[in-house]
RNA sequence: GGCGCUAUCGUCUAGGGGUGAGGACGUGAGAUUCUCAAUCUCAAAACCCGGGUUCGAUUCCCGGUAGCGCUGCCA
């Protein structure tokens, strides 16, 4: 007789108060890829019940940045599913319904304390330095007075009884877990207004939504032993529960707005690869089998992760480790792919125009093979771009950097002999370019650094950029494009260098 | 205050009663290149402290310390 195991569903209950933030995209990704990886379902469920904080907008831009990162959910608000509503502000009845079975069952009560008295409770039990908890007070009420309050119109919210024994559950990454009761008072169930506290909806959710592993922050392990009485005072199994680590900022504080871009819609912005964020996510507090794979693919992670390999400490976010793996996604992405991400950071350089064509986006193609190496992310672009785009012979000639070029008597003559071939030579291609470098190179008798250096600084302005074979293709094409900022072909620049630089010569 | 969680290079981590404590990011040096970058090679860099158990603890146990969390009619 072989039992089959109930199927694996794992959800991911995020709050609707703001953009996605990597310590919930890091659990995000963790449920998603157990659930992917073990051939269960990933369900998103909105924790909406305190109605204030909650709004519409941001439940929209957390599912953008979910599905942006490409998690993808078999059941959720918007896609409905066997376990539904996912909106916890819609399952008020339901909630109501099973607070009412456990008032009946002896398991919780009415309370008629106003929060006022419960602050000034509080207030003297921290002042006398005691445990603030709740006192228990409404637990005594007889039958009657709690119906003639409530008839009365009182408001009343529910609270669960606590029992007097030792709340314990097993947690896959920190195993058994014990707390004592005394810590725990009677807590909020239901408030006055039927709305339900969230260790409450959570354990309701939970069981109806059949969630067979509740894996989440470690900073519920502390209301865990709330939950596990709930279950126990519904007579529910417990599902397995796994805590995840904390992620810290570099001062070891909880990661938050003030320690920079912290959110997924931020490190879209700045042109991260949903790979490069999700395969550095994965490596907070989990590692492959072999301690030693840190570039993972989706797939790989997916058939790779185990909650056994999660580790139980905090990590601190390191943003130059996501960089690292953002440059090797962007070194294997298509071209193609870049360019159509980098056209939003381009257009607000004022590079580009709202229309973008065809052969712009080709010759941008050819742009980001040539700077791509110098980024950490797509944001980054406009900077090592703005030598395509900008180019003054004057300032050139003037700049200090350049003052060796200009005043040495070898470079004064590469430059010489390279400007007039360029005047002659037409439209270049990097053939073209590199049979007039050596025709420069044997006029002069320069080479190497002698010889590029100086063509570096006229056609540039600058002592430092890519290289000038893929540079000279970039400027010539460039030139026929209209664009905001018309790219200067390599005739006009070596002219217009020339012509500052020889007159600065002539003194 | 009480309760809980955590502790290996600066950072992410592997490991585990006897190891040269491994890898990666970053850092430094060198090589290569027309420069920067990229790339390649090399290097420096760690078991929080104190007790106990043990022939032997970084590893197991206890305590301390520190960080984080919970202690809400927030989630």
């Amino acid at each position: 007789m072989t039992e089959s195991k109930p199927p694996i569903r794992v959800r991911f209950a995020p709050s609707p108060t703001g953009h996605l933030h990597v310590g919930n995209a890091r659990t995000a990704l963790f449920n998603w890829l157990f659930a992917r990886g073990q051939k269960g379902s990933f369900i998103l469920r909105i924790e909406d019940t305190d109605v204030e904080r909650s709004q519409a907008d941001f439940e929209r831009q957390l599912l953008e940045d979910i599905r942006w990162l490409g998690l993808d959910w078999d059941e959720g608000p918007d896609v409905g599913g066997l376990h539904g509503p996912y909106r916890q502000s819609e399952r008020t009845d339901i909630y109501r319904k099973h607070g009412m079975k456990l008032v009946e069952s002896g398991h919780a009560y009415y309370c008629f304390c106003t929060p006022l008295e419960l602050e000034a409770d509080r207030k003297t039990a921290l002042s006398q330095r005691r445990q603030p908890r709740y006192s228990g007070k409404c637990r005594q009420l007889s039958r009657e007075e709690v119906s003639r309050r409530r008839q009365a119109g009182e408001p009343a919210s529910t609270r669960l009884k606590i029992p007097e024994e030792v709340l314990s559950f097993p947690d896959l990454v920190h195993g058994l877990t014990r707390f004592s009761p005394d810590a725990i008072g009677d807590f909020i169930l239901l408030r006055p207004g039927g709305q339900p506290a969230y260790n409450f909806a959570v354990v309701v959710d939970d069981h109806l939504m059949q969630i067979s592993h509740v894996i989440r922050g470690d900073d519920h392990i502390s209301n865990t032993p709330r939950q596990v009485a709930v279950y126990r005072a519904l007579g529910w199994e417990l599902p397995q529960f796994a805590h995840l680590s904390t992620i810290l900022a570099g001062d070891r504080t909880r990661l938050s707005k003030r320690h920079g871009a912290t959110s997924v819609d931020h490190f879209r912005e700045m042109g991260l690869l949903p790979e490069a964020i999700t395969n550095y996510l994965a490596l907070l507090g989990w590692s492959a089998a072999d301690g030693v794979t840190e570039i993972l693919s989706r797939e790989q992670l997916t058939a790779q992760f185990s909650l056994a390999h999660i580790i139980k400490s905090p990590a601190v976010f390191d943003l130059q480790k996501l960089f690292w793996l953002n440059r090797h996604y962007m070194k294997g992405s298509p071209l193609e792919r870049l360019v159509k991400l980098s056209l939003p950071v381009l257009r607000s350089a004022g590079y580009l125009g709202e229309q973008v064509g065809k052969e712009t986006e080709q010759w941008l193609e050819l742009v980001l093979g040539a700077v791509l190496k110098n980024v950490d992310h797509l944001s980054q672009l406009p900077d090592p771009v703005r030598l395509i785009f900008h180019f003054d012979g004057r300032e050139a000639v003037q700049a200090e950097e350049n003052k060796d070029v200009i005043e040495s008597e070898d470079s004064r003559r590469v430059v010489d002999s390279f400007c007039q071939r360029v005047a002659a030579a037409g439209e270049l291609d990097s053939d073209k370019f590199r049979a007039l470098i050596s025709e420069v190179r044997n006029e002069t008798g320069q080479k190497g650094k002698n010889l590029f250096h100086p063509i570096r600084v006229a056609l540039t302005g600058r002592t430092s950029g890519p290289e000038m074979d893929k540079l000279v293709p970039i400027f010539e094409q460039g030139a026929k494009l209209s664009l905001p900022n018309p790219v200067k072909n390599c005739a006009e620049r070596a002219r217009e260098f020339a012509r500052f630089a020889l007159k600065g010569a002539a003194d």
